[in-house]
This record gives structure tokens, sequence and C-alpha cells, in this order.
DNA sequence: GAAAGCCGTGGTAACGTTCCCACGAAATCA
DNA sequence: TGATTTCGTGGGAACGTTACCACGGCTTTC
């Protein structure tokens, strides 16, 4: 048999006074006098009162609840996104409701529906649907996260700052010598791709280098997808040291392991710079140079947002977290032993 | 401006009925009238009707929110814990708030009031505390997961089942031709470690080997510590093919890695079983043979014995879903070129 | 044919909290 | 001193739903 927990009525009878002062002393409202705080609270210790949030959303309207709609939380990203946002949660006293939708939309549409069931004050989602209907429908204030946000450019969003990260990313290459590098890029659909190669071509009008002259290949951003590239890279490339930059971790791991394949050495024959930071890449060998994306940060950021687009303060629009390089080994150093020596340099 | 949400009561007004009509047709129970009902369900779709479950739970007890307390939503094992429970608990519309704890108790203490706050239905919670205190006082069904609940007995559990995981392990060593492997285990305070132990000296004790003659090194779950680990035991260990059995893949990689710093080659020299089945696994080179914690299969186990805890019905006391073994390249076969010819077979 | 049971319906209370308003006492102002 | 404000307090309504009870109409039973 459960016994009923105490109600702040239990409280305020046993402190002796209204249960609207037993209400105002728990909730810190200023209206009180200090001594029928005190009272209060040692009576609700001495219940062992604790406080029905159901009852306060119901009244107040907020829950103390967040949700967070992403992929996959069994993808590292995604996870580290997840973890930072629960503890932003946490710090301010609220609760992650936490959805996986899979890329799929009517996943999504019946998470968003849960969502708005349960009340939540406001929700962080990485959207899979491509128009803005499903998401204007929400009716909850939310922020936007991940690359796919910046088809809604008008709504508040927190993603990684994919220009800078090349950008990061470029300069480690031509600092080890290479400064002309092949391509694995993802599917032709994806955002992310889009910005990357705006960026890359940027890099290369400043650095005087034809982008169009640069070996490129597409793939699924899976391991699969980047071996599959690779291999396709390998069969055009036939003498000389091979640098590629891969969007993506997995495609970076999964050109590692066709590299090997082919009897080749890495760093020694192939240089490899992945984009991420996923775990797995500090195991590999060599392990994976890469460019990391804040995935906590994002995480963190977007709940402050979030509090921002609840509490109706300004938007902050579109915010850019900067990612880092994490130096391993997979990328030879060629600045000294060969100046300017690359594969495709002085080809055009 | 934002519109007020339509409730029950618009709903019935528009359907021409009770709202307690309405209530009923809603919830699905079967004492109305299907006339009754298709009138409501149509008034409820006209109108945006949702069901507000705040005042659900407050009037019935039943919230749909199920809490999941684990100590890092970042560990790839747990995600998939995470994922698994998540999945399972939105087939029965139901929602996860998930915390993570990192092994402090005070996080974890303040997560479980955050539960008990939001009035859960039940939680599943990976215990950080060793002894029963907190979760006595927690007042909510709940189900324990990972191994340490073994502290627990008495508790409906769910974990993978050490006892035959090792099993698996030790015959697939055997059938490589390692049937005597040094071990790499974890600190001697945590509980996984003393059954992972148990089961080892069993199959020891079935083939006639005696355990204590065996290298075993201690380290912490992580790279570092399975690095330090093998270092310690390549000291040791002067010629010969050395296999070792790592108690968690971490640990196993780290080895790898000091395996390769020595001028040795894996499985060449030296064959590595890791336990757990971490993505990286996969990627490493040689990639890590292992044998596989069913982390999803977990998360939705401890669901399904929630459900039968929530409802009263007679507790399931402790499950252990079986491990399999994944094949991947870290393990030399010495069955045929060199039967029996280990490191230290035939020595005592 | 009357009593008893079943079924669909509607009204009302209850869940636990916060919000709003009114009240009296003390403090401040003219 | 009398009028006005301030402050702490208490009472009651409200949030949206489900649980409970009572009612009338119908069928079943003896």
């Amino acid at each position: 048999m459960r016994r009923r927990r105490p109600t702040i009525i239990d409280v305020a009878q046993k402190a002796g006074v209204s249960k609207s002062t037993a209400g105002r002393a728990l909730s810190g409202a200023s209206n009180v006098t200090d001594e029928a705080r005190e009272r209060v609270l040692e009576a609700a210790r001495a219940v062992g009162y604790e406080r029905n949030d159901l009852a306060v959303g119901m009244r107040s309207g907020r829950t103390g609840l967040l949700g967070l709609v992403i992929p996959d939380i069994t993808n590292p990203f995604w996870a580290e996104v997840a973890r930072g946002a629960q503890d932003r949660a946490a710090e301010n006293g609220m609760s992650l409701l936490v959805f996986s939708s899979d890329w799929d939309h009517g996943r999504e549409a019946s998470h968003l529906r849960a969502l708005r069931q349960a009340r939540v004050d406001g929700a962080i989602i990485n959207p899979v649907a491509d128009n803005f209907d499903d998401l204007d429908r929400f009716g909850l204030p939310f922020v936007l996260i991940g690359s796919s946000a910046e088809r809604f450019p008008a709504t508040s969003s927190v993603g990684s700052d994919i220009a800078q990260a090349v950008r990061i990313g470029m300069d480690h290459l031509v600092s080890k010598g290479h400064p002309a590098p092949a391509l694995i890029l993802g599917p032709k659909s994806r955002i992310a791709r889009a910005r990357f190669l705006r960026t890359f071509h940027e890099h290369c009008v400043e650095r005087d280098i034809d982008p169009a002259a640069l070996p490129m290949e597409d793939g699924e951003y899976t391991v699969e997808g980047g071996h599959a590239a690779m291999k396709r890279l390998l069969e055009r490339q036939r003498a000389g040291h091979l640098a590629v930059f891969a969007a993506n971790d997995l495609m970076a791991l999964g050109a590692m392991v066709a590299v090997r394949e082919a009897g080749l050495r890495c760093p020694e024959d192939v240089s490899i710079l992945g984009f991420d930071g996923v775990p797995a890449g500090a195991f590999s060998w060599p392990g994976l140079t890469t460019v990391a994306k804040p995935g906590r940060e994002i995480g963190m950021r977007a709940v402050d947002c979030l509090f921002d687009e609840i509490a109706g303060r300004p938007e902050h629009g579109r915010v850019f977290m900067p990612c880092r390089l994490i130096e391993r080994g997979s990328l030879a150093d060629l600045s000294l032993s060969q100046p300017m020596r690359t594969a495709w340099a002085g080809r055009g």
C-alpha cells in the first residue's frame, strides 16, 4: 500500500497558515514574513513535501519540461548535443524529454504531438521536414539545431560554423603541404554539402587554385560511403601523395580502410582529414586528424536560446558555434620534405 | 498572441454532448454509442483538439512519463540502452525523461527527486549508490539496469549475462587455439569484475587450467587503463604468442595501441578479445573481435519489466540478456598452424 | 406484469497548485 | 487626526481532465 503523498495543504496545516501563504513561502515569493516562511519550510521538511509539477504546470502554464528531437541518440554527435542540453536544462531546474526521429517525417510529427500534449515549455528540434508546415504548426517556442536549420533562416537556431570549420581544415592542410586536396563529400541533397563546398571554393579562389581541377567524390555519410569514394579516388590517382578532406568522420574512417586494402599506407601515401570529431577517430590507426564540431556546446547554447525564445526576448537568428582541429596522425607533413609537391599541384 | 488551446469542453459543445461523453469517446472507453463517438472524434478533429497530459496525470495519476537515469548518455553503450528504452516507450505512447548521473550520488539523488516531482509513472535506473537507502526512498515503481544491479538482488532488474558472455568469449579463444589467455580487468571495486572473474575461474576448472598461473592486470575501464595494463603484460611476456581477454572494449583498444608501440603486431604477435561492442571497435586496425552486450534490447526489456512493475504484476527478479560474439580481425588462428602453442600453455 | 439488471448519458466533485481579490493591521501622508 | 497606501494574509476560483454517482430508457427475468 502506497501512502498518499503530502500536499501543500498538509504543509499549511502543520505550519498553521493558509495554503496561500504556504504556497508563497515554498515558491520563494517575497511578500511573506521571514517567520512564516521559516515555519512553512520547516513543516515541509517535516512532512516530506515535494511539489507536484503537474499541478504547477496545470495552473501556471509552465511545466519545467523541455523537448529534444534529434535523428538518433545513438549517433555520438547527437549524444553530445543531448548531454549538453540536458546539463544546461538541469542547471535551470528543468527536465529533458528526448526523442529520436530517425529522419522519418511520421515519427517526427508524432514526437512533436507528444511534446505538445505533454505541454513542454519549449523544444529543441533537428528538423527532418524540408518544408516549414509541420514546424509552423508546432505552436510552442522552439529552437532549431543542426545544418538543416539553414532551410529556415527566419527561425532561431544553433549550429556548427561549417564555413569556419572548412577554413580551419584547409589552413591545416596547407600548413602540412597539401594546398589542393581531393574531396569526399556527402550526398548532393544535403544542405551541409553545399555550405561545405561554397567555403571550399572561396578558399580555392583566395589561393589561386582551380577547384574544378580537384578530384571530388560523393557518397552517403557512412563508413561504406567513404570506403567506396576512396576506392574511386585511388583509381584516378596513380602516383604521388594523395591528400583527402572528407566531409564526415565516418567517411574518413571508411576511406582509411580503403587505403589499407589498396596496399597503401596512411599517412605515408595518403593523408586524410576528417570532419565531426567522433570518438572512434581516436582509436583508428593512424588516429584520425579531424575538425571537431562542438556538440555539447551546441546543446547548451540551444537551451539558452530556447529560454530566450520562451521569455519572448528578441530572437538570436542563426548562431554558429566554432569548430576546432584535433590533430592526430592521419596527415603527412610534406611542408618540409617535399614542399608543395602534392598530387594535383600545378596540374591544370 | 497565442490563441487558447481547445479543451474537451469545446469538443463536447461542438459535438453536442456532455464533456463526460466526450471524455469517454476520446479515451476510447467502451460505453459510448458508435454514433456519439463518431461525432465527438469529428468535432475533435475540427477544432484541433489535443489532450492535455498534465490534466490527465493530475486526475488519473498516470502521466505517460518514464524516467531513465544512466551514468552518461555520451557513452555508446548507454546511448543504445536509451534508444531501446525510448523506442519501446514510444510504442506504448509514453515519453522518456533522460538524465545523466555521472556516477555522482548528489546528481542521482537530485534526478530522482525531479522524477518524483514530475510524477513519472516509473523509472529505469542504473544506480550509483551502493546502499539501498536512496532507492528505497524513491517511492515509485522502478527497474534497475546494468551490472551494479547485482547489489540489489531483491529488486527487478535487467542486465547483460556476463557469465554467458565470458563463456562465449572463452569458447572462441579456445577455438582459435588460445585456451589460457591473459586477462585485463577493471578496478577491484567494480561488481562486474567479480562476476567476470568468477565465470572465468569456472571455465578454467572445467578445462584443467590453473587460473593462478595466468597473467592478470588491473586498470580503469578506459583506453589509458588498457594501454598501461598491456604494457605491464608485455614486460612479463618475452616470447611466443600472447592472447588477451580484456573486460572492456576501450581497454582492448588501448591495449592494441600499446602492442603497436612495442613494435609488435596484432593479431600476428598478440591476440586481443574485447567486451562491450562499442562502434569504435569496427574502425580500429585490426578490427576488434569482441563480445557485444545487447544495449538496445536491455533498454527495451527494461521498459517491459517496468510496465509489469507499474501494473503490479509479479516481479521478474533479475533478467539476463544474452551477449553475442562479433568476429573481426584481432585474434590469430593458432588452432591449425601451431595447435595448442599459446604463451602459457603447459607452463605450470 | 412487476422487479431487477444493463446501458448510455449528464452533472458534479476531485486532483494540487497558483492567481486574483478582499480584508485587516500597520505605516505613511496630508 | 483622518485619509491613504502598503503589506501580509486568507478565501475562493480556476486550470482540464477523469472518477463517481444518479438518472431515464430499455431489456431481461421470475
